[in-house]
RNA sequence: GGCCCCGUAGUUCAAUGGAUAGAAUAGAAGUUUCCUAAACUUUAGAUACAGGUUCGAUUCCUGUCGGGGCUACCA
């Protein structure tokens, strides 16, 4: 158990015992001791002192001496100052945690809940290459899984690709029209970089267009309509729909060729799914839902015949859910695939990680699952993040100003090699473990600085200022571990036994360091429960920043002891191994050298 | 117009209502005969504004000002 819910639960037992009133976890708060006062752990006693009518010297006073008899193992001294309570922790606990292994192996295992969740994330276009902004989906989505794993959920991680629709007509129309056949096998390019040029491609020839007809007179906003190139990618469309086989086959092609290219950087980034689903296959489904919602009385038809749900009574607006042509919109298709995924999965919590533009839609959707009584209408949640935005604002594609995700990488993992060239430390690597390394630092440095902000905030990306591999970085943290995997390979063997030390107390650097590393287990609760891997970057970064201070002020293979030296060498394991792991539910790696 | 989110050092980010608001970076000054200087140490620098609730407010409430988003019979 933590720390601080042992004190917590000591505390309760000894209010019990002092004053026989019932108290719980909410009325007090037990937090790190701020470092210019003497103890590890406090206990803030305001509102007990309000409940209790005591002054806080007294309380403090009593709750201290009655703790210290109490559990002479865990407390070994206390002082108050104000209405803090500052509790020091004996150094035998420290022992107990240097020799527990909780931090050698994978969480989770010991703890397997049997509940499924499902986490979406990714949900690409297929007619243009990923962008920066699905850079942070992606990690976000890809480590919140991977945190839930390491809390002993079960994890169905699952992508929907957005296949059909005009967005992606428009780059088969403009293929049709300017590609002479070529194909990206014929002209090299990466194959969803060659879709999207042509996506591209029609914004050019559309605007272009759409100039000469307002030059004849006719309204933007007709013109924008009127436009042959937009004709010909709306009449695709109903040709899709209508599934005319050569249109259906472009598409299969063209789709064919994103999704090669989808694969490799998904492949790079790291990131997999156990399912995918195809908006093609899923974009009627729903439909039948909106006859249940009548039926219910959960939606209302118009004389028009367009089907509506009333959201007023719940400070939302109206919403179609039918139009009156009969086919169904985005929120039903959204509706439909709840439902088909419940259906297939049981999951208690399905997670969207979805941008916080669509903050309206997901409280509409789940809104609306909950009036229908959909079975896992409670468990939709939609992980809202912020939008990657650059000096200039918002990425937008139609201004070029969209940072794309491949070049974004190549840059990372140069620079990395470049540093690497530049410091000259692993000279003896081959080729091939060069790459890796340069991989493992480049692409660190990408997911920690992308992971590093709270996911509800939106985040600034400088191009000038980012690239940077110091300070609040992976690499900062990467190159910790590299250093303690230098001394310990130095080491045979490491065996501290059990009480080893008591007799010379801790350091305080030793001790912070502890204390840091204690709290490890419940980062990973925290990080769950909030869905937030920032959580975790923060955590593990000052670990690393603890560390080095220790690094610096103590020599572990040339220790003041034999004893120090063991009680150090598990220090640097225990570090190691909180490092490599924390950095694991990031999806990054460290490396033995760097 | 209506609804939602956000204003913290020059800049990028922290801070379950708790003690003197933490880091990083940029700035200034230092540390390499000794386990990796992608490191460490010292220094200067911030809660948009005005009220309110509270023993205590960056945090909760109200208003003002500033920024962003949503408000499609698009997805």
């Amino acid at each position: 158990m933590a720390i601080t819910q042992t004190l917590q639960k000591n505390v309760l037992l000894c209010l019990d015992k002092l004053y026989q009133q019932p108290f719980s976890g909410k009325d007090f708060q037990i937090n790190e001791t701020k470092p210019e006062f003497e103890g590890d752990y406090t206990v803030v006693l305001f509102s007990l002192v309000k409940q209790l009518k005591k002054s806080p010297d007294a309380l403090g006073n009593e709750l201290g001496t009655q703790l210290l008899s109490g559990y002479p193992d865990l407390i070994s001294g206390f002082n108050i100052i104000k209405g803090f309570l500052n509790l020091s922790i004996s150094d035998k606990y420290w022992f107990d945690v240097l020799s527990n292994n909780y931090a050698d192996n994978d969480f989770g295992k010991f703890k397997l809940k049997n509940e499924r969740v499902m986490v979406e994330y990714s949900s690409p276009n297929t007619n243009k290459p990923l962008h920066l902004g699905h850079l942070r989906n992606n990690f976000l989505g890809w480590s919140t899984a991977e945190i839930l794993k390491a809390n002993g959920y079960d994890i169905i991680k699952t992508c929907i690709a957005n296949d059909r629709g005009i967005h992606i007509c428009k780059s088969m129309v403009a293929w049709q029209l300017f590609a002479n056949g070529a194909t990206p096998s014929a002209t090299g390019i990466k194959g969803d970089h060659f879709v999207g040029d042509y996506y591209v491609k029609f914004g050019e020839e559309l605007k272009k267009q759409v100039q000469e007809l307002i030059n004849k007179g006719v309204p933007k906003d007709e013109a924008e309509k009127e436009a042959p190139i937009m004709k010909l990618a709306q009449q695709m469309l109903r040709d899709w729909e209508a599934g005319k086989s050569d249109v259906i086959d472009l598409w299969k092609k063209m789709n064919s060729w994103v999704y090669s290219g989808f694969d490799i950087t998904y492949k790079r980034i790291g990131s997999d799914f156990d399912k995918t689903y195809y908006e093609s296959d899923t974009y009627l489904l729903g439909k039948e839902l909106v006859e249940f919602g009548l039926s219910k009385a959960v939606f209302f038809e118009n004389p028009d015949s367009s089907v509506w749900i009333d959201l007023t009574a719940d400070g939302l607006d109206q919403k179609i859910v039918r139009r009156k042509d009969g086919t169904a919109v985005y929120i039903t298709q959204d509706i439909g695939l709840a439902v088909k995924k419940y259906e297939e999965y049981k999951c208690l919590q399905s997670i969207y990680v979805v941008g916080n533009e669509q903050d309206y839609h997901f409280k509409v959707l789940k809104l609306i699952c909950q009036k229908l009584q959909l079975p896992g209408a409670d468990g939709i949640f939609h992980l809202s993040y912020g939008m990657v935005e650059l000096p200039t604002g918002r990425m937008k594609t139609r201004e070029g100003t969209v940072v794309d995700a491949d070049d974004m990488i190549d840059e990372m993992v140069n620079v990395s090699k470049q540093k690497t060239a530049d410091l000259g430390k692993v000279k003896d690597f081959s080729p091939e473990e060069l790459n890796e390394l340069f991989d493992i630092i480049g692409l660190g440095a990408l997911k920690f600085f992308l992971l590093r902000v709270d996911p509800k905030k939106k985040m600034l990306f400088n191009p000038e200022e980012s690239i940077d591999f110091h300070g609040f970085t992976g690499p900062f943290v990467q190159y910790t571990h590299a250093r303690i995997k230098s001394i310990l390979r130095k080491e045979t063997s490491i065996n501290l036994t059990s009480g080893t030390g008591v007799t010379n107390s801790l350091l305080p650097l030793e001790k912070k360091l502890l204390v840091i590393l204690e709290q490890y287990p419940s980062i990973i609760e925290q990080a769950a429960s909030e869905h937030n891997p920032s959580l975790i970057a923060n955590y593990v970064y000052n670990v690393a920043k603890t560390y080095n201070t220790f690094y610096t002020e103590h020599s572990v293979s040339n220790a003041e002891s034999a004893e120090k030296k063991q009680l150090r060498l598990r220090l640097c394991q225990m570090t190691a191994n909180v490092i490599s792991s924390a950095m694991a539910l990031l999806g990054i790696r460290v490396p033995e050298r760097m």
